[in-house]
DNA sequence: GAAGTATAGGACTATGTGCC
DNA sequence: GGCACATAGTCCTATACTTC
């Protein structure tokens, strides 16, 4: 309920989350716990009493008007398909570009911007139109374009499949008069995989934008910072143009540039309309004023084109866009946007894109689930603004009352950057490769002083790690070194080469994709479609030991596969998932998880002491060990709701992480064979909790084992264990006998799995993992019974 | 295909804080 | 006390995605 969020007693000061009276949801924000105690009062009615929606009622305002204008409207608005011959009609402006997805093949721009352009974006825009006269109120700001689907007729080899054989790209657009615009390499577009051509000529890119990078200007030399190119362009010392907009001045723009639209449809709440426009008026006026008595002190990054106070970039887009790229990465949309606050950054952080743990108290990246781009180990408090690279350390700071330290939002965006952006080596690199660490770590180290030299100088400011804090060898970031780089530029290379035989020995356009199943450069490109590995196209088969293009530069960051990613997975998700024989019951209070093929041994919290763990090789690529995303939160775009989507979801439910994480809890290391207490417990992989329909027939039904329509299903590689109690020694479920054997699953290894398990120190830590907005299942810390399945490894 | 539900980020207001 | 700024909370739009 709304009133929730006020009464204290809705607080979890464990769990760090606002309780929802009326379900099992947790929210980090009070203003999240209002939003979602709409979904249980419902409280926009319809006005008509003979609907059902009359009593039910809608979740939003929003949604209300949806409604009439979809059922009640006498004039509802429509809109039509765009394309030539097609008389399809729909009331939702979603449908309608749904249908043209699908029907069409239209490629079109996914991004939520909110309706602007992206800055880099290409100048793909929605192919539909709205009929004049229909929607007034967008239908000025919404160009009426000549229509022309020239992109039709397109063979449709496949539902989803657009092949184009020629490197052009066919997307309708909207300002062709710009000649500057390379419509040839921009276009962001979103589909569910790539063609070989597309691939083809996103690869190209790819290399382009390498070679411009590292061999554009100069010869790469080791002591090249490889990994953040577009730091140069940030550094004030570099800089001779003028100052960038100071902060009033952004601030400004940014008051006057608030939506009309949102001033129109926004709700009657708060202060009245004048009210508001008087307060505006008068903090715009102040500002103004306050420009021209002093100038901004948080000057810190110099002028830059695409910084400005109210234009910040995400830090990870910023400093490594060849890893955020639209083209290859649609997932990475959102970092594509950009930000007016540093709240509003800090909270792009927390999203599963990036999983760094965000609370207004702190920001970190201890629990970020790594992949082969490993993140520092830092901890930033956002009072201090003192960063700490041990997690202990950083948690007794946080339990402390570290005095305020003011600082302004370059300067802030500066230290995220400076912290959290660097590519870490493995932690657990051979010896053979430490030498390569600490040079690169020195020159990490060097990178971010100089960044905190500035700060220091120009703002005055005793940012930590200019009076010499100096991270830990254990933590110590380096940089990929550039032969890494190099490798894994060249395995495109080699790749397009290959790609480009393929699409020759294809022949004419219009033969059949299938054609092309059994090249394995092909099938990369596919598997390679958003960098996560795990876009399959439906009817190619999936090769697990395809060295696709997850291992390759462009793999991702921490950021998982979008949902439209994982489609081609879920397509195949039926028979990858054993389901429990009839009459075949679990043990009492045992939950099932599905957990994908063996994760690497590489995928380890790093800050625990691995440095047992064996190596596949001491060479081993930087790029090299993803097999599976690990993220729990694994969308960009998640839902709770559904498994393939990763955010954390409420207990019971696919993508739930926190309901097996906390503390006091026991958990039993597979490799030793042996039970530990205490500690808290996070579970890498895309695995699956239970089952994803979160009804309390359900929740009733695996708790007791009672087989429902969402019988728990079991992965591959999986090991079930069951702790009945702290006190007793855990059992080992043998699913040996289950139906439907993992057509993909591959022997296990005797990899340790103690890799899973984490000090209870790091609970904390947890706490503030939650997505934003989203629903968390918490951790019961009462329950006496925790159980959970590993992967073997 | 229609309808329902979700997330991401923009933008605004209210409030807290430090400084003059 | 007023100003400037930071930030939390909230509402909003856009749109992705799921379910039926």
């Amino acid at each position: 309920m709304a009133s929730s969020s006020a009464d204290p007693k809705a607080y979890n000061l464990a769990a760090g989350a606002y309780n929802c009276p009326d379900c099992t949801k947790l929210f980090a924000r009070p203003c999240d716990l209002n939003k979602h105690s709409k979904s249980h009062t419902r409280p926009f009615k319809c006005q008509h009493s003979d609907c059902k929606y009359a009593d039910l009622g809608w979740p939003t305002l929003k949604e209300l008007e949806r409604h009439n204008n979809d059922k009640h409207s006498p004039n509802p608005i429509i809109y039509a398909c765009e394309y030539e011959g097609c008389d399809y009609k729909s009331k939702r402006e979603s449908n309608c570009k749904q249908h043209m997805e699908k029907a069409h093949g239209w490629l079109y721009t996914k991004s939520k911007s909110n309706g602007k352009q992206p800055a880099d974006s290409s100048p793909v825009a929605p192919v539909y139109r709205l009929k004049p006269g229909r929607h007034p109120a967008s239908a000025s700001s919404t160009p009426l374009l000549k229509q022309s689907p020239h992109i039709l007729p397109v063979p449709n080899y496949h539902q989803d499949f657009t092949l184009y054989q020629d490197d052009t790209d066919h997307s309708v657009r909207f300002d062709d008069d710009d000649e500057n615009t390379s419509h040839h390499h921009d276009a962001p577009q979103v589909i569910p995989w790539t063609s070989p051509a597309t691939r083809l000529r996103r690869n190209g890119t790819m290399i382009e934008r390498f070679d411009q990078t590292y061999h554009g200007s100069q010869p790469l030399r080791v002591s090249d910072n490889p990994v953040d190119p577009s730091l140069a362009n940030i550094e004030p010392q570099l800089r001779t143009s003028a100052a960038p907009p100071s902060t009033s001045e952004a601030c400004g723009n940014g008051g006057t540039n608030t939506s009309e639209t949102s001033r129109r449809t926004r709700s009657s709440r708060g202060p009245s309309r004048k009210a508001a426009d008087r307060q505006r008026i008068r903090t715009r006026d102040a500002k103004e004023s306050r420009k021209r008595l002093k100038p901004d002190p948080t000057e810190i990054l110099g002028d830059d084109a695409e910084f400005t106070d109210s234009n910040m970039p995400c830090i990870f887009r910023h400093a490594h866009p060849h890893l955020y790229n639209r083209e290859t990465r649609n997932k990475s949309d959102p970092c594509h946007t950009t930000h007016r606050d540093i709240s509003t950054l800090a909270r792009h952080l927390l999203r599963p894109a990036h999983g760094l743990g965000v609370d207004p108290r702190m920001i970190s990246s201890f629990k970020i689930q790594d992949n082969n781009y490993p993140h520092p180990r830092v901890g930033l408090c956002r009072r201090c603004w003192q960063a700490f690279f041990d997690p202990l350390e950083f948690r007794n700071h946080l339990d402390l009352k570290c005095e305020k330290v003011s600082k302004g939002k370059r300067e802030k965006w500066r230290i995220m950057y400076d912290l959290f952006t660097p590519l870490v080596r493995q932690h657990n690199e051979q010896s053979s490769l430490l030498q390569d660490l600490d040079m690169a770590g020195q020159e990490n180290t060097a990178h971010r002083t100089r960044g905190s030299i500035n700060m220091s100088k120009k703002a005055g400011n005793d940012f930590r790690l200019v009076s010499g804090t100096v991270a830990p060898t254990k933590y110590r970031t380096s940089v990929p070194s550039s032969s890494s780089l190099e490798n894994e530029i060249q395995k495109l290379r080699e790749e397009n080469r290959q790609l480009r035989e393929s699409l020759l020995a294809q022949g004419p356009r219009g033969e059949s994709v299938a054609s092309t199943v059994h090249s394995s450069a092909v099938h990369n490109a596919f598997e390679m479609a958003s960098g996560s590995g795990l876009v399959s196209a439906p009817r190619m088969p999936h090769s697990k030991d395809s060295n696709s293009d997850q291992e390759s530069l462009v793999g991702y960051m921490d950021s998982q596969s979008t949902d439209v990613d994982r489609d081609g997975l879920m397509s195949e998700t039926p028979e990858t998932f054993v389901r429990q024989k009839p009459g075949h019951s679990l043990p009492s209070h045992t939950t099932v998880h599905h957990v994908p093929t063996s994760p690497s041994p590489l995928q380890v919290e790093s800050f625990q002491d691995i440095s047992n763990f064996s190596q596949p090789s001491a060479n081993v690529s930087l790029f090299s060990a993803r097999k599976q995303p690990t993220s729990l939160a694994d969308s960009a775009y998640g839902t709770c709701t559904d498994p393939r989507r990763g955010s954390l979801g409420e207990p019971g439910q696919a993508g739930c992480a926190d309901i097996l994480r906390g503390p006091h809890k026991s958990w039993f290391d597979n490799s030793t064979q042996q039970r530990h207490d205490g500690g808290s417990l996070t579970l890498f992989g895309d695995y699956q909790f239970g089952h994803n329909n979160n009804s309390s027939a359900n929740n009733e039904s695996i708790h007791n084992n009672t087989p429902s329509s969402s019988t728990p299903k079991v992965g591959p590689n999986m090991t079930v264990i069951t702790t009945q109690t702290t006190q007793q020694q855990p059992q080992q479920q043998d699913f040996s006998g289950w139906s439907n054997p993992n057509p993909f699953a591959t022997a296990s290894t005797s990899q340790p799995s103690h890799n899973f398990f984490e000090d209870a120190s790091f609970d904390f830590f947890m706490a503030a993992q939650t997505d934003c907005g989203e629903e968390t299942g918490g951790y019961n810390p009462t329950s006496s019974s925790q159980n959970f399945i590993f992967p073997s490894m």
